[in-house]
RNA sequence: UGCCCUGUAGUGUAAUUGGUUAACACGUCUGACUCUGGAUCAGAAGAUUCUAGAUUCGAGUUCUAGCAGGGCAACCA
């Protein structure tokens, strides 16, 4: 009865939100934020973070704005754009109001960088590329300060706005703010504030030729947009005291958006870096950005992902600062934990061996029941034709079965799901090869599912479809893209690449039960014993493709496993 | 060699904020049940809480010193 509720302990950020929140801080407002650069497709990693900053804001009443830190034109586009707004969407957030853009904030954060310059914070520096970084200095040891560092004001500024007309070419001068040279923090070593770009912005199109930096930009944007809490990956740590100095420049009163990392999204047998998986889509080696096989939202959703379970996986991997590998099963574990209630349970047959029910009527059709789902009593059933021949899994026989194999072999019985039980007698087999050609059978016809003498205790069950009635529908079997745990473990000379799993893709056509004639794209199913499988956006009536989503738990094959 | 962060079963996350027997999930192993070798149910194994000191009646939690891993030296974000 007692200490039977299991309190949800909090993470240590929404332990900061809830200290925040007894002490009053800005006026018990959470507004978080979600702000991808518009330069590529969202993947598993950005799942996470969109589950907590969003998830933060709707369980402490809260808002969470999209916004775009779109600051470098050259990388960035539209087509990113859109994909990532559908893709936040699709996993059942929804921002507050139109989506924002740094890009709004340019006029504004001109206007602060014009503001830095006449405190004397900030230097137009013409030195190299090259040299500034050189004059950086090195963690260990203290930069050297610029030339430029000295500039009057009004030098500065004249610069500066000679800068933004377009007077110079790309990379010839930048921004700089004034802090410390020799700083321990070589962000704070002047940092860039703006440089030039000569090129044309997805939204402001040809307007500026300058362009403000991360630094300069994302702490504005939260300030300007009332965030509170601004939540981003452990590599911006080391960003973080120059995210408070910036803001202590421009901000009036108290309030200020408070920057908190946490640890990113780490999963084996997979990568996440977006250069990377940018390499797999242009190097051909997966078909695009929504490849089944990519950790891309897109390529979850087309593998057969559902939000549900993206969101469950989010919330049970938890969030801390410390390193994290999460193993790739507990994501399928997640899947299919959803995938369980609600696909619909269908017969498929992918490597397909002929039945023959010797004792059964030529030319007789009846048409069994079959439960569509035995976890949801409002699925429903459907019918399921049965005949005098059949398939059956190619692997559900064995002609001389070790101890442990509970299927059919000659001698033995086996039910039939929603069918009869039959028992083998005998096989044919071809002369030349030895390969299998049919299994002779005979059934019991007082065991038809439902009927009293179905009752009997059989060992194993298995699926089949009629042989006259079935269909033919291409599968694609998806497994796992790497070979190793680590794709950056690799032999002296070779890289990731080499990790790629050359079996991650095989195509089959197998034998499917004729209810599946009407499947339509995006629709879920569990083939029976095997796995859960969707619809392919390929798909058309006519020609049927289904993506393996994720196979079912097998314990015989962790059996067979094991003997080797 | 500078600065910052992080070290808790195989994996991830907890531990009433210094309180006694270190918890939960996944995984692993047993068994039960089953018209999916799925699902479900019951149980078990598995941790010197990185190490060594210190403070304390009491330390996973505080302090010091080490060690290990990660991050930081883009006109990327």
């Amino acid at each position: 009865m007692e200490n039977t509720d299991i309190v949800k302990t909090l993470n240590f950020i929404e332990e900061i939100v809830e200290e925040d929140l007894r002490n009053g801080k800005n006026n018990k407002r959470i507004h978080t934020r979600f702000p991808p650069e518009p330069n590529g497709y969202l993947h598993i990693g950005h799942a996470k973070a969109i589950c907590l900053s969003f998830g933060i804001a709707q369980k402490y009443n809260g808002k969470c704005n999209l916004r775009f830190d779109d600051t470098n034109p050259v990388t960035e586009d539209v087509e990113y754009v859109d994909s990532i707004r559908e893709d936040i969407h699709w996993l059942g957030f929804n921002w507050e109001g139109e989506a924002h853009y740094a890009s709004d904030y340019f006029d504004q954060l001109f206007d602060w960088a014009v503001m830095l310059i006449r405190m004397g914070k900030a230097y137009v520096d013409e030195t190299s590329a090259e040299e500034i970084s050189a004059d950086r200095g090195v963690p260990t040891q203290p930069g050297k300060e610029s030339a430029c560092r000295n500039r009057t004001v009004e030098e500065n500024l004249d610069l500066f706005m000679r800068m933004k007309n377009g007077e110079f070419p790309d990379g010839t001068r930048v921004l700089r703010a004034k802090i410390d040279m020799s700083s321990p923090n070589m962000h704070m070593r002047d940092p860039v504030l703006y440089r030039i770009k000569h090129a044309r912005h997805h939204r402001t199109g040809d307007k500026w030729c300058i362009y403000p930096m991360y630094d300069w930009a994302h702490g504005q944007s939260d300030y300007i947009e009332g965030i509170t809490h601004s939540l981003c990956t452990l590599e911006f740590e080391v960003h973080r005291p120059l995210y408070d100095w910036c803001l202590d420049q421009i901000a009036e009163g108290d309030y200020r958006p408070r920057q908190i990392e946490f640890a990113r999204l780490n999963i084996n047998y997979t990568i996440m870096s977006k250069r990377r998986l940018l390499q797999l889509v242009n190097d051909g080696y997966v078909s695009g950005w929504d490849d089944p096989r990519m950790p891309t939202i897109c390529g979850l959703r087309r593998r057969g992902y559902t939000p549900e379970s993206l969101r469950n996986f989010a919330e049970a991997v938890g969030i801390a600062k410390r390193e994290n590998v999460i193993e790739l099963t507990f994501l399928e574990h997640c899947l299919r934990e959803h995938l369980n209630r609600i696909a619909r349970r269908v017969m498929v047959v992918s490597n397909p061996v002929k039945v023959l029910v010797e004792n059964y009527p030529e030319g007789k059709v009846e048409i069994m029941q079959a439960e569509n789902n035995p976890e949801d009593e409002n699925a429903g059933t459907r019918d399921m034709p049965f005949s005098r021949e059949l398939y059956i899994e190619r692997d559900d026989f064995m002609e001389d079965p070790p101890k442990k194999f509970f299927r059919l072999s000659p001698g033995n019985e086996v039910r039939l799901k929603n069918g009869y039980i039959i028992l083998c007698t005998g096989v044919d087999k071809d002369q030349v090869t030895g390969e299998i050609q049919q299994i002779r059978c005979t059934y019991d016809p007082l065991t038809r599912s439902g009927l009293e003498g179905s009752n009997r205790k059989v060992k194993a069950t298995i699926h089949w479809v009629s042989a006259q009635h079935a269909i033919d529908v291409e599968v694609r079997l998806y497994d796992r893209l790497f070979t190793k745990a680590d794709p950056d473990e690799v032999e002296e000379g070779k890289d990731w690449i080499s990790n790629l799993n050359p079996a991650s893709l095989t195509t089959i056509t197998a034998k499917a039960e004729p209810a599946l004639a009407a499947a339509l794209p995006g629709e879920k199913y569990q083939f029976q014993r095997t796995g859960y499988f969707c619809v392919d956006k390929e798909s058309s009536l006519g020609r049927l493709v289904f993506n393996r989503t994720v196979t079912l738990k097998d314990d015989w094959a962790k059996i067979t496993a094991k003997q080797h």
